[in-house]
DNA sequence: TCGTGCCATGAACGCGCTCTCACGGCCCTA
DNA sequence: TAGGGCCGTGAGAGCGCGTTCATGGCACGA
């Protein structure tokens, strides 16, 4: 009867590990064990397994691998945000960049997902049916309940800035407390005593850290902290926030901005209402982003490394999906100050 | 004997089509069925299996649905770079944020992979065995081969950015003859007359089609297109040519800058020779960045809507995979001119 | 009344791999 | 020489689905 069933549904193009089997003279299992890098496994059948999937340009199944495996061999980059105006930021860029490089080499995918908070549901419906082995979490805001949610169903979680929540999650993180601390030493070093800060959000680690930093910096030098405004991380926030301090305080003469973005909106102020910077008021920002060698004058400014922050987090994630024991539970990063023209 | 049996490999957790089929009181073929949307289910049994999924948080494994209907359900976002730096690119998230917005909803996972150029075998063999679908690629330099190879193995591609190439892969583009064209036209109408250009690098259709912008433009004004200086996507570059180009030409009055991180740089040395903008010079740049408003001046612009052009690159990936046909082989985005303070 | 379609459904096979299990060869010790 | 362990290997089950194929119910016309 089947006389037709030659032409059966298109399948992927390609060999199978069955061929690299009959072309290396062994057994599929060998094969599997060569390609899984586990023991047992002669040289000489090394050997031929490797040639013969090089000769046929092999390249192993990945679904099959996470079928049989019970394993994603995935892991996916979270952006928790609203919109998906995260996606441009640099940070999330170098994060990514980072991630990415460390990923290089083993074979996992990163899948890339965006969740509205209004979503959470579905996406933890999605992660707890084993899509991915483990999760990165980035740009959180508030008191997410997202990362507990996934410790729950019992997936590994590294989040990316420390979570402002109660509970205990892994986390990397820069200090940005001591970036804080430095760009306030330095200027007090310059001889400013009437120095302000833009602080970030108050929902956010970051902009929390940054300005205990200030504060912890003034304190050191035994100057009064009483010159905070607040801003998001808009440039036009920031002019707002500096016409206010100026209105505050016309004889402020440096500034401490919690993200370089910010700051631009700050130069712009300044520019505007005749002060000249570092002369009058003295600017240090923060990220050494790209905006901040561009900026007039170049920004002075807390340099984190973002890239290594992505690295960083993959790294921790990986060695727990491994099972290494030993893990520090989070990490922070060092900072360092970016002098340059405007402090 | 396997009295132990129980005790078997950790399996994911959540339920399987089983369970689900169970609850709706159907068979798995027919939960499968509503999962996929086909024909043939009575309203009853469509009702139920939903309700049942609903209860159960059900997911179906994706790695399962790939083997057995050997299709990925995934789709490549291909990053063609020497280094990473693509990543931190604002045209790079823009794409990315497009692409992620037109997937939603759908089943379908964002593979991100970087290639450079000596891995290209790699990547070829993991995509010959079938982990995508189709994919996209973006920030092809030159002559890259890969889009054409990739054809070569059966695999649907959209290009993002008219690749150099011969041959005819299906590309989406912004439309940046006409936005080189309409920058000159705008300079043309403030009574310019010296206009300059500093091009993009030669190996992106980008930049070499924002020059026959520029050229037309000129030509309909009956101008002289002689001012021509090279740059690649960094300020430092900018600089150096606009240098070169006061140099060459100390009336230049007006310049058309291929990027606006290439126009920062112009911005700062025409700053620092004295000449104000745009009152000596005109300066219009191209993509209408973030760095394009706080920029000092505020730049006059050529926007292009970057998300768009990823958005349509999805939608005419997947337009092909589903087999419709009348597809555009490829496509021309507009663009349109922000004028701010700079020209 | 009996066919003839079409619709709705379920049983069972197989996607390509990993993993368990069994087995045979080898070296060491008794 | 016999026994025990370890190394290297292959056979085969099964991961959770999609997909065919067979079957049975129903409305319709003859």
């Amino acid at each position: 009867m089947n006389v037709m069933t030659e032409i059966d549904r298109q399948r992927r193009p390609g060999p199978r590990i069955e061929e690299v089997a009959r072309l290396a003279g062994v057994s599929k299992s060998t094969v599997s064990r060569v390609i899984n890098d586990e023991r047992y496994v002669s040289d000489k059948a090394r050997d031929a397994v490797h040639t013969a999937i090089t000769h046929l340009r092999y390249s192993p199944n990945q679904a099959a691998r996470s079928l049989a495996g019970s394993k994603a061999n995935a892991i996916a980059l979270i952006v928790s945000e609203q919109s998906g105006r995260v996606l441009g930021d640099p940070f999330f860029a170098g994060v990514l960049r980072g991630v990415h490089a460390e990923l290089t080499g083993r074979q996992i995918q990163l899948l890339l997902l965006l969740s509205h908070p209004e979503d959470h549901d579905d996406l933890l419906a999605y992660l707890a049916s084993g899509h991915v082995d483990g999760a990165l979490l980035v740009s959180l805001h508030g008191d997410d309940p997202l990362p507990r949610r996934l410790q729950e169903i019992g997936l590994p979680v590294v989040v990316g800035g420390r979570p402002l929540g109660s509970g205990s999650v892994p986390f990397v993180d820069s200090d940005n407390f001591t970036g804080g601390l430095d760009a306030v030493r330095h200027l007090v070093s310059l001889g400013r005593t009437r120095i302000a800060t833009v602080a970030g959000p108050r929902d956010m680690a970051a902009g929390l850290d940054r300005l205990s930093g200030w504060r912890r910096g003034l304190g050191e030098a035994r100057l009064p902290a009483d010159l905070v405004a607040e801003a998001d991380f808009t440039p036009e926030s920031g002019a707002r926030a500096m016409t206010e301090l100026l209105d505050r305080a016309p004889d402020v003469d440096a500034v401490f901005v919690a993200a370089d973005i910010i700051a631009l909106g700050v130069l712009q102020v300044l520019h505007a209402r005749g002060k000249r910077v570092p002369e009058d008021v003295a600017v240090v920002g923060f990220d050494d982003s790209l905006l901040a060698s561009t900026a007039t004058p170049p920004l002075t400014t807390v340099r984190q490394d973002v890239e290594q922050l992505g690295r960083t987090m993959t790294w921790r994630l990986l060695g727990e999906l491994a099972g290494e024991d030993g893990l520090p539970p989070s990490l922070l990063l060092p900072t360092s100050l970016v002098r340059r023209a405007s402090a």
